[in-house]
DNA sequence: CTTGCTGCAAAGTGTTTGCATACAT
DNA sequence: ATGTATGCAAACACTTTGCAGCAAG
């Protein structure tokens, strides 16, 4: 059975449940998003004002190393963190769906025991060819969203008419 | 068929063949590594020492734009960039293995086609459910390469060893 | 009490921008 | 000739580090 709840797993760590900490785990819990470094300090602000963005970081970095949650980077220059789903009551596994424009992105939960099965045997032969001791991966499909599609197709047109 | 000459694409298109970009294009097209800005900047230099980091970015930029090359993140804090594998002889479609200590990055072919039946079936899927337009997928595994895992298991016992 | 954790300010680092000049077409 | 592309320097934005004080265990 999975833990899921992050303060316990802290309290028999020998790390130290601090406040910042506390409230960091909190915003993860309770996120559906992929925060970045600065929307954790935000929310954490409007609820202990004496936290600082350093503090987010540190705990970001010790949350990763730990294995606790995903670092992302969807292209807009800033690093996004994400619970990971064993984790998390809320998140199941997924993959993205990620807009090279806007940089919206989506989660797709994954459903096919097809591509379970062969991220799996994936994993295996991997490990085995090169020595690796796999922890993650990613999946990420990159693209435009309609909307950023449709500029762009506009923007297209324009360009045409300008030449004429 | 594909034409591979980054510069005869060029000249059909509506930008300037200048000389940086040339030489950015051979270097790109000559690499099998994932080459950062500075990579590419340093070797542009000793061919042409007049060029600027600038041009390079500035060149890698509109590249990515016009699809011919890949940006990537491989968590080592600078962007590295890979000529896709329909604009080069040398690199075939393949996936990355990437070590989350050294940040090594092994290249790995995909020869299943039951992969490539899965990634076709799911690309379409999200197309069609999200209104995605998807023009890239990334495919990445990351952990340990097996030298940094013995020296992560080294002090794990290490520490273990102060405890007592 | 001990020493790990914190917040602040400052430094660091990869990347982007403003601008005058050079050069491809 | 004309307007795009360039190189330099400066600006940016995110992230990391040094350090003195604070507080969890």
């Amino acid at each position: 059975m999975t833990e899921f709840n992050l303060k316990e797993k802290f309290k028999r760590s020998d790390f130290r449940l601090t406040k910042p900490r506390k409230i960091i785990f909190d915003i993860l819990e309770n996120s559906e998003e992929h925060l970045s470094a600065e929307d954790i300090y935000r929310i954490a602000y409007n609820i202990y004002p004496a936290i600082g963005l350093t503090t987010v970081y540190r705990t970001l970095e010790l949350l990763e190393k730990m294995g606790i949650v995903l670092k992302h980077d969807f292209g807009d220059g800033r690093a996004r963190y994400e619970i990971r789903e064993t984790e998390s009551k809320r998140k199941g596994h997924h993959h993205h769906l990620i807009c090279k424009m806007c940089h919206k992105v989506i989660d797709y939960k994954v459903c096919m025991d097809e591509e379970k099965e062969l991220v799996k045997k994936t994993i295996e032969g991997l490990e085995k060819k090169y020595g690796f001791h796999i922890t993650d991966h990613v999946i990420e499909f990159y693209g435009y969203c309609k909307d950023c599609y449709s500029k762009l197709e506009n923007q297209k047109k324009q360009r045409r008419g300008q030449v004429i």
